[in-house]
RNA sequence: GCACCCAUAGCUCAGCUGGAUAGAGCGUUGCCCUCCGAAGGCAAAGGUCGCACGUUCGAAUCGUGCUGGGUGCGCCA
């Protein structure tokens, strides 16, 4: 087993006493009383739902049963009298149908706390991307105008996902693909045209189908300043090319710093224009063409739902069905230009031959149709080699004063990213969006999202991290040295509390839970540890109050309230590891 | 018609890639506190995990078939 493993398993205690199980059935297979060679991947080690149980719980003896051809209960009990020997191991008994509860020392768990304090909030950071490239593809708005609320889950997403990716040991690139070469762009070029001649004091025509935003009339003014005059009166043929480039410019720098004001930066910008002309779309298509899954065939129309003008019509297709789609998707309109889907297989191919080991897309959930057409192509493509993930990101429900929230500060229709952000701040926004499973849709109430009480987990979360700031900042008052290199050298075995070894779980489950949600692409799963962390840290706070043992700070005892601040300080790195994955910023102190 | 997503307490949602008596918050009920360890605390009630079969020692989780809601379904991206 590599270093880097080994090193990480030290850090993850699940995976250490996971490894002593392991170790103790190979024994076991050793002396002859199991069968050798048994597979032990279904072994596992978690937290048990009743803590009452133990502290972690393996199914070994259930899973191994069978293949041993043993009894659940021989096997557990062999385990049992076998860990017991390890010194790490303070109880080990057999439950329900084949458990093995399992009790540790409480030396496991102040080892713990010193790993946290050793690493500050590099804590619970895992191999287990191994290096691996991935590229994380999101946001992808049309540069057609200013982003708005819809966009916002889907980027939060994406950059927590990507920070979660890197913190477990994988390699990212965070990348957003313009979809510059569709019609929409020149829908965007015609309607700044409008405001250009609007800048010029002509009425501007903005007829149906043209973009009627007033974020377009800054584009006019400076269209105006660039070209004066010059391009009045001069047909579409003239101008469309160039103002189409340079509008396009200017959404994408109101993205970008619509982004950053999210805190969101991307490593790169791929460009859906680009690709056309180097002979890249054909290239793509051609390659599947010599995996013969290009033909030139007919659809037939979908049942039920028959558009009026259907009428059969030979086009170019993809066998996207050799690759799990239900039916083969065209790739090249009647007066053949390409499809949307053209130049979306180019660019993920160009994804691939860049050399990622996976790829992740995340799209607003009216993309659903869209997923197996693109694992086919990327599937075809990468030889079944690169895996490809897509997260759809569901609906954001604005709400302001018990009624839902629609209107925006600028005259469109849609609320913008900036009306959000300016009103709620990133840090919550981030938080907020994180709190659901990304396929299920959820509700952002402003007032709710800035109230400072317990019923709002970002406050409470905040909460619970100033309050461990509290606690430093009072005992350093009270002459207590609370670095961490002090606090390193405390003796943690008077701290053993079942409040307090409570606390201690949770801070030792972090590792694991990162591992988790990084296998899962789930984000969201380091909100929901981060709420239970605080309110585990605020119900022994909370103890505190009619248990003056349990209080952090023991008046006129330095060492066991050096003791107890180890604790408190575990907590507050690993509040601030959790949220430096989800960018938000702790709070020292709550104002 | 087909595909994908969702369905868990009155409400809003978690649920560890199959584990033990299914959890949290809000709301409800009861008790406590008015102390800057402050922006409340404790406890209780509340569930056929949409329905029905199936796989398994074991299912909210996997499979099949339904029901209900959402999204989408050839020259829009």
């Amino acid at each position: 087993m590599p270093g880097q493993q080994r090193k990480r398993d030290q850090m993850n205690l699940f995976a250490e006493i996971r490894l002593a199980v392991t170790e103790a059935l190979a024994a076991l297979a050793e002396e002859g009383a199991l069968p050798k060679g048994l597979d032990l991947t279904a072994v596992s080690v978690e937290p048990p739902r009743d803590p009452a149980h133990g502290d972690m719980a393996t199914n070994a003896a259930m899973v191994l049963a069978k293949p041993a051809g043993l009894a659940p209960r021989a096997i557990a009990e062999a385990l049992a009298a076998r860990l017991m020997a390890d010194p790490r191991i303070a109880v080990a008994d057999v439950a329900g149908p084949g458990f093995l509860n399992l009790r540790l020392a409480p030396a496991l768990w102040h080892g713990v706390l010193r790993s946290v304090l050793q690493s500050g909030t590099d804590f619970g950071r895992s191999e287990l991307g191994a290096g691996q490239k991935v590229n994380v593809e999101f946001v992808s708005a049309n540069p057609t105008g200013p982003m708005h609320v819809g966009h916002v889950r889907g980027a939060v997403v994406g950059d927590a996902l990507s920070n979660l990716l890197a913190f477990a040991g994988w390699n990212v690139t965070r990348e957003y693909y313009i979809n510059d070469g569709g019609a929409q762009v020149n829908v965007l070029a015609r309607s700044a045209y409008e405001r250009y001649r609007e800048a010029n004091g002509l009425e501007p025509a903005i007829v149906e189908g043209l973009y009627p935003g007033d974020y377009l009339i800054p584009v006019g003014e400076a269209l105006k300043k660039k070209y004066g005059t010059s391009l009045l009166d001069q047909p579409e043929e003239v101008w469309l090319a160039d103002i189409r480039d340079f509008a396009t410019g200017m959404m994408m720098d109101e993205i970008r710093a619509d982004l950053k004001q999210l805190g969101v930066t991307m490593d790169v910008y791929s460009s859906e224009k680009a690709l056309y002309g180097t002979g890249e779309i054909e290239a793509a298509i051609q390659t599947l063409r010599g995996m013969d899954l290009i033909y030139e065939g007919v659809l037939e129309p979908p049942k039920g739902k028959e558009p009026d003008d259907w009428e059969p019509r030979v086009q170019t297709l993809f066998r996207s069905t050799a690759h799990g789609d239900d039916v083969d998707r065209p790739v090249m309109k009647s007066d053949g230009s390409w499809t949307y889907f053209a130049p979306d297989i180019a660019y993920h191919y160009n994804k691939v031959r860049r050399g990622f080991d996976a790829l992740i897309d995340i799209f607003g959930a009216d993309h659903g149709g869209y997923v197996k057409r693109m694992k086919a192509a990327v599937s075809a493509l990468s030889g079944g080699r690169v895996p490809l993930d897509i997260k759809l990101i569901q609906l954001v429900k604005l709400w302001k004063g018990g009624e839902p929230f629609k209107m925006s500060k600028r005259a469109g229709t849609f609320v913008t990213l900036r009306d959000v952000v300016d009103q709620a701040g990133a840090d919550v926004t981030r938080f907020i969006m994180l709190t659901r499973k990304n396929d299920v849709a959820l509700d952002f109430d402003f007032d709710k999202v800035l109230e400072q009480s317990k019923d709002n987990p970002v406050f409470y979360v905040q909460y619970a991290n100033a309050r461990v700031n509290s606690i430093l900042r009072k005992a350093r008052d009270a002459g207590i040295a609370c670095d961490d290199p002090s606090l390193l050298a405390a003796d943690l075995t008077g701290v053993t509390h079942e409040a307090e070894l409570a606390m201690m779980r949770k801070i030792a489950e972090w590792p694991r839970l990162v591992e988790i949600a990084a296998r899962g692409n789930e984000p969201h799963r380091i909100a929901f540890y981060l709420y239970e962390l605080a309110s585990e840290f605020h119900g022994l706070w909370n103890r505190g109050n009619d248990e003056p043992a349990l209080r952090f700070i023991q008046e006129g005892n330095a060492a066991t309230s050096a003791a107890k601040i180890t604790l408190a300080r575990a907590t507050g790195v690993v509040i601030a590891a959790g949220l430096g994955i989800l960018g938000v910023t702790p709070v020292e102190e709550m104002r």
